[in-house]
DNA sequence: CATTGCAATGAAAACGCTTTTATGTTAATT
DNA sequence: AATTAACATAAAAGCGTTTTCATTGCAATG
């Protein structure tokens, strides 16, 4: 069986290349008999179309392509199993592109590889170039930013909410001493959790100190050493919840905290951000604010999906978190 | 910016297309300033090759497939993550296709979509279809199951390895009565590593009782489940060891030993296998067997590449486990 | 009987590229 | 001066499809 094309099922069926391709294609223009005629013949040769020559000619890949750089973590292989899905279910399939490459990456997009790209987070395209990309037609969904013109759309988490919710609901537990511990500046979702931090603190007129905001790089390591030059704060002084960048984050604060001789969340209640696998399985298991990965990469491929199919204009999504509580947290205890 | 071809630079250039394409492929032929010429003018249009006419071309797609059947957890993301990274080393991409659908593999595969591909576990290809795949020239490289040929590798863990090590490791520990709990029978790996525990028993004149290989599917909830059947056992009866045949299923069988009042690993001593994420962050920590899954993608992508390549014959690797200690296994004590 | 209309099929162009082969020019050799 | 060699560039073929347009045969129409 060396490759057979359309060719050889044409000479061998004793009809045209385009009857063959007719028939294959369903196209309602010939003698029944002569298709099914040449359908027994193709599947007897083993004919499976070269898909290059199709894409060629008619300048769709069927192709979706997932631009990022340096991704790890549940939230990816949440993301790309939901994604991979969701493109085989719309008859697409999904490129992944795990590079910093500039190069790679525009010769996969304007070399028409793909029909539509999705873009993560840490992948710092100048503006200007995804202008470039856009003027040549090529549609994009991100979700990192938020963004919205014709050919561009975004599905993001609403960070500042969750944040706000987050903070609120420490303050319900009676907490008023909170802290923030913040993740990477450049990062859309860091920025707008300490903004709905910030705002949830004003509302309720508790004190927004400079000092209660620590840098904790969303990393287990790097938060357990920035608490750990807190831990001396004479204990009236000392936040009585700290509201963690993402769980990483709160895992360290808790390790940390935990050193020295806290309990938690008998002493100090601590929450973090997303729900990784490791949250209910950590001790305490983490309070925390999830979301919706899935959701968001299945929402991120039919809203691509839609605006190459359908023309759509490009849209911005913004998915809401979800409360969980757990056993990090709990009602202050004056003692 | 309309999309500019090869023509639209040769026009420009006021030279032939056959010397753009040479211009742009570095072929030695021409007069360095006609060449250096050429490429301003590409440069100046913003012309990048279409891929897809230069693969039609020259039959090869410079991407690679990885297909599987529904996978979630970390070792998805650990290999998708390392096998894309060592693509783009390799001046490739990464196809991922989640999917059971036999046609989109096929016309994916058969349609020369990409140049060789890598299989994943729970996906069941009929032998006779592998057959098929293979004679069309694709070359194949399988995460789950021992193989070897002409165009078909392997690159898979040594589960009968990894099993008789944490046998002879819980047995070191002056552990009798080890039970197994097996995973889902139609995997190489849950076999594999079950055999290698029997062995382990054998070879040390431990009994190997039937009532001891426990159903866990591989699963958290199932393990716990069955866990809780065995608990009503009188103390003499009851084993003083779990060896699960992997994390999750460790968890399933520490929560529910947990809640029947035994202590881990006070009472009993549990280990897994993989050293997932929460492996490390579980109460009591996981003593389990570590798996090096980059390196399984990592070797997986650069075998395939060669096998292309370099028309190398398919081979079969193994990677050893690593035996990693942590909390929930110590000595046995009689008390 | 000549024209028209229709149904079925085939021929050929086009998609964008690479590569083989052909062409033309100039320099080197006899 | 005539042939050859070397070089630079152009033309054309081909990769495997789809699709437009042309062709054929035949029944229906005037």
């Amino acid at each position: 069986m060396e490759k057979v094309t359309i060719k050889d099922v044409a000479r061998e069926a004793g009809v045209s290349i385009s009857t063959v391709s007719n028939a294959l294609n369903d196209v309602d223009v010939l003698n029944p008999e002569t298709k099914s005629h040449v359908l027994k013949v193709a599947k007897q040769l083993n004919y499976v179309p070269n898909l290059n020559g199709k894409l060629l000619r008619n300048g769709k890949t069927k192709m979706l392509g997932f631009f990022t750089t340096s991704v790890s973590g549940p939230y990816f292989y949440k993301l790309v199993e939901s994604m991979s899905r969701e493109c085989d279910r719309l008859g697409y399939g999904l490129n992944v592109f795990v590079t910093k490459d500039k190069q790679v990456i525009m010769s996969n997009i304007l070399g028409r590889r793909v029909d539509g790209v999705i873009i993560y987070e840490e992948l710092r395209v100048d503006e200007e170039e995804i202008a470039a990309m856009v003027k040549d037609k090529i549609k994009a969904v991100f979700l990192d930013r938020p963004l919205k013109n014709d050919t561009m759309g975004s599905v993001i988490f609403d960070s500042f909410e969750a944040g706000y919710e987050a903070t609120k609901y420490l303050i319900s537990l009676g907490h008023k001493k909170i802290a923030y511990i913040s993740g990477v500046d450049e990062m859309y979702d860091s920025v707008q959790r300490r903004e709905g931090y910030l705002a949830a603190l004003r509302q309720y007129q508790l004190p927004t100190k400079e000092e209660y905001i620590i840098q904790g790089y969303f990393e287990e390591e790097s938060t357990y050493n920035a608490i750990k030059s807190l831990v001396h704060l004479s204990s009236d002084k000392m936040p009585d919840a700290f509201l963690a960048g993402n769980d990483l984050s709160a895992i360290g604060c808790i390790q940390a905290l935990k050193s020295h001789g806290y309990e938690v969340p008998l002493d100090i209640s601590v929450m973090g951000f997303d729900d990784i696998d490791i949250a209910q399985y950590f001790s305490p298991p983490l309070t925390t604010v999830r979301n919706q990965i899935a959701r968001q990469g299945i929402l991120a491929i039919n809203h691509l999906v839609r605006m190459i199919q359908k023309k759509e204009k490009g849209e911005m999504m913004k998915l809401a978190g979800e409360l969980v509580v757990r056993g990090s947290s709990q009602v202050k205890i004056d003692r």
